[in-house]
DNA sequence: CACATGCGTGCCGCTGAGCGGAACGAACCG
DNA sequence: CGGTTCGTTCCGCTCAGCGGCACGCATGTG
């Protein structure tokens, strides 16, 4: 067969690489530790591939025995604490994070945009927050959250349309579903400087954030404060958002 | 040229998984996006080889584009989040960590044995405590710091034989390097159920530490507290360190 | 300014590491 | 005790990985 046209869509990548990407990814939240045929499931290779990589794998420390099954290795762990730390935005980050939780008692976030959902690089729980479902290095879709907006509200309008494109899936009942509404928002947010999330990714939960931006005025991340909606102000804790925002920008973009 | 500087693990694995894991490995904390030529060097690879594996991994998320250099891909860090949560340490031990730090202002860490070095897998520092050079997912060895020394005492004969063999290199002036003297510590801490480290793994710093058992009695984590040597009194702090560590050693393995 | 050096990258023939269908022993279940 | 699913081994085929070679382009140096 002639190849044709080799419009890679990462999809179908038969590479050793791919396949090794496939079983770390194959591990979920939820999950404790994974057989073979499991993995080999969940991947869709087939067993035999699956348990001579999985071999590989263990010797490498990419994974670890637990009895029959497998769990991802500490070295993985070790590796993605240098990933974000290359970035350098956490430890720059941390100390105004642990302010803001200090000040506002509730529960503070970074994150970063991939694709079309927001990374949470750290997460500082309040006392009186609500227990939020946002965990450090978890996902969430960025339209539905405050984090998230204040990225897109300072993001090219290429990745705002690989947004939409993807469609604004709801997650709570309050989700803004509409990208002309959506958009709108992002404009006003342009203008404050401030993005707020009013019960749109959970039940019952506010948030204010402000995007911290590069010397192009694009945004690399956003940080955020998220309470309880009868509890917290977002309009009294947004000048202490905004101004750690702007600190921040400043710190990691000189660095 | 001389081959000293290469990285340890097995010499003769020409698989490509060894070749992926060779290249995570070879981002060191310092350093901030690499090219393709000081990979290459640093792993030993072909340039080309190199090159190709690179462009794969980039495909497939694990290593990102910077310019012309590359960096550890943010789905590291995802995944690396995965590898610890699986044993949901770092979970039950964040409450009982952050209750320590707030009664002492002190640093307290959560570390597990690999090999003959501690990983730190939780840092909380206090405002009260020294600029330590610990970080989380960082390594140090274990037989200089009190989390390893607890976990060491908690250990098989063959863990113990393992570290004593690879050799008990000094970190600081007064780090044990008598293997006499470190079997002698270990029975005391048996006595005692703390470990204490006296200047052992930095100047002027001091630290009691407590191990995390399973079922069967042997550590799987420690935890521990640092402090200044003239403002803090280990002995003062260790009951609290103790009670933390037996509760979370029920905690973890009934979990 | 010519030269040297080091970088990222593309080309291409060769080969052995990766591949996966088939099969096996050991649980586990109804 | 037949059926299912597990982890694991065997083995011949083949194509993905391999790496020497070379190019274009910045830098730096004599």
């Amino acid at each position: 067969m002639r190849a044709a046209e080799r419009n890679e869509p990462q999809e179908s990548s038969p590479s050793t690489t791919a396949r090794i990407t496939a079983l770390l990814t194959a591990f979920r939240p939820g999950d404790d530790a994974l057989g073979v045929s499991e993995l080999a499931r969940r991947t869709g290779l087939p067993k035999t591939s699956t348990h001579r990589l999985v071999r590989h794998m263990l010797a490498n420390g990419l994974l670890e025995r637990d009895g029959d099954a497998v769990r991802l290795g500490l070295r993985l762990f070790e590796i993605g604490q240098l990933a974000t730390r290359q970035r350098g935005l956490v430890d720059a980050a941390r100390p105004h994070l642990a302010d803001l939780r200090e000040a506002t008692r509730n529960t503070v976030h970074l994150a970063v945009l991939e694709g079309t959902e927001v990374v949470y690089l750290d997460v500082l729980r309040g006392p009186d927050a609500p227990r939020l479902p946002s965990r450090i290095g978890g996902r969430f879709p960025a339209h539905a959250t405050g984090v998230g907006k204040a990225i897109l509200a300072y993001s090219g309008a290429d990745v705002l349309d690989t947004v939409l494109a993807a469609g604004l899936r709801p997650v709570s009942k309050k989700t803004i579903t509409s990208s002309a509404v959506l958009r709108g928002q992002l404009a006003r947010i342009r203008d404050s400087g401030i993005a707020y999330d009013r019960e749109e990714s959970g039940v019952g939960v506010v948030c204010a954030a402000g995007p911290l931006l590069d010397g192009a005025g694009r945004a690399v991340a956003a940080i955020s404060i998220s309470g309880w909606s009868n509890r917290m102000r977002t309009d009294r804790i947004a000048p202490a958002v905004r101004t750690a925002a702007l600190t921040l920008s400043r710190t990691v973009t000189l660095r």
